[in-house]
DNA sequence: GGAGGGTCGGGGAACGTTCCCCGAGTCTGA
DNA sequence: TCAGACTCGGGGAACGTTCCCCGACCCTCC
C-alpha cells in the first residue's frame, strides 16, 4: 500500500541505490543495460521520487511563490489582471519546469504567514504581484534574502528587480491623442496613488498637458468602475464643458463611460473617454473602448524570466515594456 | 549565513532538541518557563522550521493543488471563472491553514507531470476546475489514490466527490423567463458538448421547450464570446423571426448581444438574450445582460470544504448550489 | 600477459525534523 | 519520610533522498 521507494527499485533490479539515484537524475555515466533494467523496475513498481526527501536533501524545491496582495473588502479591482497575470506566469514557470506556489496576502495575520512560509524554505524565489505603495511586504521579504522580484514597479526603489510597462509612455499617448483630435477640455480619473502605475499615468497627463497650456482636471477612482463612474459624475458637475477624459485604467473608464451616456451626452462626439490596460472588457462596451495596451501576458513572462535570471546569476535587471494605443470608438 | 536549525535552537536555550519540538509544535506538555526559554531563543535566533525536513517525516504536506485546465490554443474562454473560482478556492484554503499548488493542465506531456506531481507526495489532495469530458485527467488522477475533489460535475459519474450549481434548474428558469414574456421562437447557442454545464443547459433548454409544443432551435459555440457571436449570426440567417435567445454562458451571450444590434434588430424588443454565469462583464454590455447567477465564489468555497472533509474523513458527498436569475434589460 | 588508467557500482553519511521510549524528577498521600 | 504515580525532558531511530568516496572491474596498450 505504501509508494515504493528508491531502495525497493535497487531491491527489485539487483542493483545499488546510487544506481538507481543516476538513472533517476539521468546521470551520463551509467551503463545502457543497466539503465533499462532500472527503468523497467521503475515502472513495474510505478516509483515516483519523494519530493520531500529530495527537496531536504539538495536544499532547493523547484517551486516559485506568486504572490498577489488580496484586498480583504471584497475588492475585484483587478481581476482581469489576476488572471491574464497568473495564468501567463504559471505558464512560463511550468515552461521552465518550476512548480508554482499561489499565496495570496490579505490580512496582516497572512503577511506574517507569507513571510515564515518564504523562510520555511519552501520556494526557490519569489514573484510579487500588485503591489500597492503603502504594503510593507515587499521590504520585510526583500530582507529574508530569497531572489524576488517584482511584476510592477515598487514605491520604494532598489528593493528587487522589477518589470513594468512604460505607464508614462502610454499615458503621454493616450493625452496626445485626445489632443490631437482638438480636444479642449481633457480631464483624467486618477488611480490610488499609493500605486505607481497610478502616478506615472497622472504625472504623464499633467506633463502633457502643461505644454499645451491647459489646465489639469483631476478626479480621485480606485481602478474600480464604480470608482470611475462616481468620479466622472464629479467631474461633470465640477466642469460641464468638459469634452474629453483619460481615465486611468479600462474598469474606471467603462464606469465614466455609462455615466457620461446617462447624463445625456454622446461618446464620442461630446466626450472622448479613453482608458488604460487594454482589458478584455474593453471591446464589449458600447462604444467599442478606445485604450492604451499594458502587454500583461508578456509582462508576466518576462517577470518569470527575470526571476530564474537572478535564480541563476544572482543578478537580474530590471525592464520597461513599450505600451501602444489601440483606438477603437470611444476617441 | 545558513539557517538556525531545531539543534541550534536547543543549544541556545540549553534544552533539548524533543523540548523545542514540542513548544514549536505547540504541545501542551511543556513547563511554560520551558516554553519561555525556547521562545526567545527562537527569536532571537530567527529559527523558522524547515518544511522539507517536517513533510518528509510527517508524511504530509499541508499543500493542496488547484488543477486547472489551460487550453493550449490561446483560448481565454474562461478567464473570468479562473479568477472568481481561483481567488475563492486559494481564500478558503489559506483561512484552513493549506497552501496553495497551482497547476495548469495544458499539454499532454504537462499532465503527465502532473500525475508525477501528485505521486511524488507534494500535496495532500488536489481540486479539479473545469475538466471537459473528452479530458483523461480526471481518471488518471483519481487512480492515485489520494483525495481529490471536483469543481463541476465530471463526465464520468463516481470518479470523485463534486460540487455544482444547479445548471438544469438554472437553463429551465432562463427560458421560462423567456416564455412567461411571450416569446414564441425561442433558440439557443450551446456551449462545447463534452462539458456536463453545456449538456445539462441543453438539455433543460430542450425539456422546457417541449412541454409548450415549441421546437427547438440550437446552434453549437465554445463558450467564447466569437462563438457566441458567430452562432447568432447562423441563428439570424436560419431563422430571421426568432425573437429570444438562450446563451450557455455570458461570453456567448455578450457575442450574440453585439451581432444582433449589427443586424439591426432591438434588445430587447425585437430579440430577447438571455445568458448564464453572471460575470462582471455581464453589467457592462449595453443593454445591460439578463443571466442566471452561478454562484462561483460559493461553489468554490463548497469544493475546497468538500475536499477537506474528504482529507480528514476520507469521504465526502457532492453538493448542486442553487441558481437564482438575475434580470436586467436584455430580457 | 600484465600493469595501469579509467569507468562504473556499493556503502554510508548527511539533510532537519518528528516521535517513541525510557529515565529522572517532583509532588502527593499515607 | 517514603513509596508510588504522574509529568516532563533526553537520546536516538526513522523518513527517502543525494552525493561523496572508495574499491573493483574491465579494457587497452605496451
Amino acid at each position: 500500500m505504501r509508494r515504493p521507494t528508491l531502495h525497493a527499485v535497487a531491491a527489485r533490479a539487483g542493483v545499488s541505490k546510487s544506481s538507481v539515484s543516476r538513472v533517476i537524475n539521468g546521470e551520463p555515466s551509467v551503463a545502457p543495460e543497466i539503465r533499462q533494467i532500472v527503468m523497467a523496475a521503475v515502472t513495474e513498481l510505478g516509483y515516483v521520487p519523494n519530493g520531500a526527501a529530495r527537496n531536504l536533501v539538495t536544499q532547493k524545491t523547484n517551486t516559485i511563490a506568486i504572490i498577489v496582495s488580496d484586498p480583504p473588502a471584497g475588492l475585484v479591482s483587478d481581476d482581469p489582471m489576476f488572471a491574464m497575470v497568473v495564468r501567463a506566469a504559471s505558464r512560463a514557470l511550468e515552461a521552465a519546469g518550476k512548480q508554482v506556489s499561489l499565496v495570496l496576502a490579505g490580512s496582516d495575520e497572512s503577511r506574517q504567514r507569507v513571510e515564515q512560509y518564504l523562510a520555511a524554505g519552501h520556494v526557490d524565489g519569489a514573484m510579487l504581484v500588485s503591489m500597492d505603495g503603502a504594503d510593507p511586504l515587499p521590504a520585510v521579504l526583500a530582507r529574508t534574502g530569497l531572489p524576488i522580484v517584482s511584476h510592477g514597479r515598487l514605491a520604494t526603489p532598489g528593493l528587487m528587480p522589477w518589470v513594468d510597462n512604460d505607464n508614462l509612455g502610454g499615458a503621454t499617448k493616450a493625452v496626445q491623442h485626445l489632443l490631437d483630435q482638438g480636444r479642449q477640455r481633457i480631464a483624467t480619473i486618477s488611480g490610488p496613488l499609493d500605486m505607481t502605475a497610478a502616478q506615472d499615468r497622472l504625472t504623464a497627463y499633467r506633463e502633457t498637458l502643461k505644454d499645451t497650456g491647459r489646465r489639469s482636471i483631476v478626479a480621485l477612482g480606485d481602478f474600480t468602475r464604480i470608482s470611475g463612474a462616481e468620479a466622472m459624475r464629479q467631474l461633470l458637475a465640477d466642469d460641464p464643458q468638459l469634452d474629453a477624459v483619460f481615465a486611468a485604467n479600462d474598469l474606471m473608464a467603462i464606469g465614466a463611460l455609462r455615466t457620461v451616456r446617462e447624463a445625456g451626452r454622446r461618446v464620442p462626439d461630446d466626450v472622448a473617454v479613453i482608458g488604460f490596460d487594454d482589458i478584455e472588457a474593453a471591446l464589449y462596451t458600447a462604444p467599442a473602448l478606445t485604450t492604451v495596451r499594458s502587454p500583461m501576458g508578456e509582462q508576466a513572462a518576462q517577470t518569470t524570466r527575470l526571476l530564474l535570471d537572478l535564480i541563476a546569476h544572482g543578478t537580474a535587471d530590471s525592464v520597461t515594456l513599450p505600451t501602444e494605443i489601440v483606438v477603437r470608438e470611444s476617441a
